[in-house]
DNA sequence: ATGCATTCGTGTAGTATATACACTATTATA
DNA sequence: TATAATAGTGTATATACTACACGAATGCAT
C-alpha cells in the first residue's frame, strides 16, 4: 500500500519515514529571550534537553499538529507560529528515519505566564544564550528557528508577541536589542519607533519603579493593518 | 515498527505518511522568469501540470533527494537550491497522506541549456506570469517559492546564477526588473551596482547587435565573499 | 555615403533618511 | 533634603536615495 504509483511516474514500494513535528517556543523574561524546553526520559539522549514535539497524527495539518504540541506543552492556543522548514537526515534519529518539520512559536509571557518546572514532566525557559547541549539535531533546528525570528523581527511588529499590552518604550528598545544583539541610540529609537504611526500613547506611566515612571504606549493592529496594506513595513 | 515510542513521550503507533520532494525550477529565458512544469499522465490530475518531484528514499537526505530529481529532470547537477518548506494538508493528495517538502532551484539556462520538451516525457518551460493551472497545492507551493525567490534576490547576488557568465548592465538592470515586477532607473541602477565592487569590468563587448555594444562584465565571487564577510550584503 | 533607429553610457542637484550626541525632569528612597 | 536612577527631549552633520536628459556608438536601409 505505501508509496504505490504515488506522484505517477514512480511506481517502486516505498517504506514511509515517521514525521514529526518540533517547537522552539521563544519568550520574553527578565529582559532575556528564552526558549522552552523539555528533558527526555527515555533513550536515545535520556537526560538530554529537547524541543517538543511529537508525531504528526494521519489526519491532521502540520500547522495543528504543531499548535496541538505547543497547547499540551504551555497551556496557550492562539499564538504566532511560523514553519522553519524540514529537518531529515537520515542518521538524524537512531532508532529509525524520522523527518521532522520544525515550527518556532511565541508566547506572551505577561499575558499567560507559562510556569514550566511544576508539572510533572521536566520542562524549563533557558536564556537562548546559555542553552544546554540539546538532543538528535535539534541545534541545528534552533539557529535555523533564531535566524528566522530575528529576520522577521527586523521587518515586521513582531515585538508585540513578546510584551505586555502596554509597555514604556524603553522596554520596547530593550526587546530589540536583546533579540537584534545590538545596541541602539535612545533618541534616535523613539524617533523611529514613533514615527510609523502604531503605537497608541497612553494616559497611563508605570507603577512601582525607584524613579521617575515612564509614559505607557499600546500597539494599535489597526493603524498596523493600514500601514501593511500600503506597503510599509516596519524595521528599527 | 512504525511510530513506536519514538520521541519519548509517545507510544501509540502512527501510520506513517508517505513523503516526497517537490522542484519548484527557475530559470532566466529571453529575459523572462521561467519554471520547469512536468504534464502528468496519470490520474489524479492527469492531464495537468505539476512541479517535477518523487519520493525521498529511507536513506536518502531531504536536500539530496531534491538534487536527484532536479538532476533526473534537467541534467545539471550543481544548482542554487533552497528548502521552501513542508506541505502537508491532509487531503493534498486523494490517494494517500503524502507530505511533500518543496524547494525551489535556479538553473542557468545560458551555461546549461535545458531543453525541456524533447524528451520521452512531457516537460515544458513556461513564464512564472503565464502558468496553467497546477495539480495538487502546487499553485500554493510556487506561490510561497516564488516569494522565497523574491526576498532572497533582494539581499544576495542571486541574479548571477540566473545570467551567462559575462552580462552586460542592462541584462543585470532587466533580470531585477523582471524578477521584482518594478522598473527601475538606468542611471541610478548602474551607480549602485558598481558601488558593491563585486563587478568585473572585462576589456570585451557584446557582438552582433544592431546599436552601440555594450560593455560586458562578470561577477567577481572573492570580492563578494570578502563584503559579505565584513557584513555587507548586496541590494539593488 | 548618409541618415535613421536603437541602445550605451554618463553627472548633478535636491530631498529624505540615518547618525551622533548631553542635559534637564521626575520620582522613590535613604 | 540630598541622592540615585531612569525618563524625556532637539539639532547639526553625514549619508543615501531620487529624479532627470543628452551626446556617443553602431548596424541597417536607402
Amino acid at each position: 500500500m505505501p508509496g504505490t504509483e504515488i506522484e505517477g511516474r514512480y511506481s517502486y514500494q516505498y517504506p514511509h519515514p515517521a514525521v514529526t513535528v518540533d517547537c522552539a517556543i521563544f519568550g520574553l523574561d527578565e529582559d532575556k529571550l528564552k526558549l522552552l524546553l523539555i528533558q527526555r526520559d527515555l533513550e536515545p539522549f535520556a537526560g538530554s534537553w529537547a524541543l517538543p514535539g511529537g508525531f504528526v497524527r494521519m489526519d491532521e495539518d502540520l500547522e495543528a499538529a504543531a499548535r496541538r504540541e505547543l497547547e499540551e506543552e504551555t497551556g496557550v492556543r492562539k499564538v504566532f507560529i511560523e514553519q522553519v522548514g524540514a529537518f531529515g537526515k537520515p542518521s538524524r534519529d537512531p532508532r529509525e528515519r524520522v523527518i521532522t518539520v520544525a515550527w518556532w512559536a511565541i508566547v506572551n509571557l505577561y499575558e499567560h505566564p507559562v510556569k514550566a518546572d511544576t508539572d510533572a514532566r521536566n520542562a524549563a525557559w533557558f536564556p537562548v544564550d546559555e542553552l544546554p547541549p540539546l538532543a538528535f539535531d535539534h541545534r541545528d533546528i534552533l539557529d535555523t528557528a533564531l535566524g528566522s525570528l530575528r529576520g522577521k523581527v527586523r521587518r515586521e511588529p513582531l515585538a508585540f508577541e513578546f510584551l505586555p499590552r502596554k509597555f514604556t518604550l524603553t522596554q520596547l528598545q530593550r526587546f530589540y536589542e536583546t533579540v537584534l544583539g545590538e545596541t541602539l541610540d535612545k533618541r534616535n529609537f523613539r524617533k523611529k519607533a514613533l514615527s510609523y504611526g502604531i503605537l497608541s500613547e497612553l494616559k497611563e506611566y508605570e507603577i512601582g519603579v525607584a524613579h521617575r515612571a515612564a509614559r505607557l504606549y499600546s500597539f494599535d493592529k489597526p493603524s498596523w493593518n493600514r500601514l501593511r496594506k500600503a506597503g510599509g513595513s516596519f524595521s528599527v
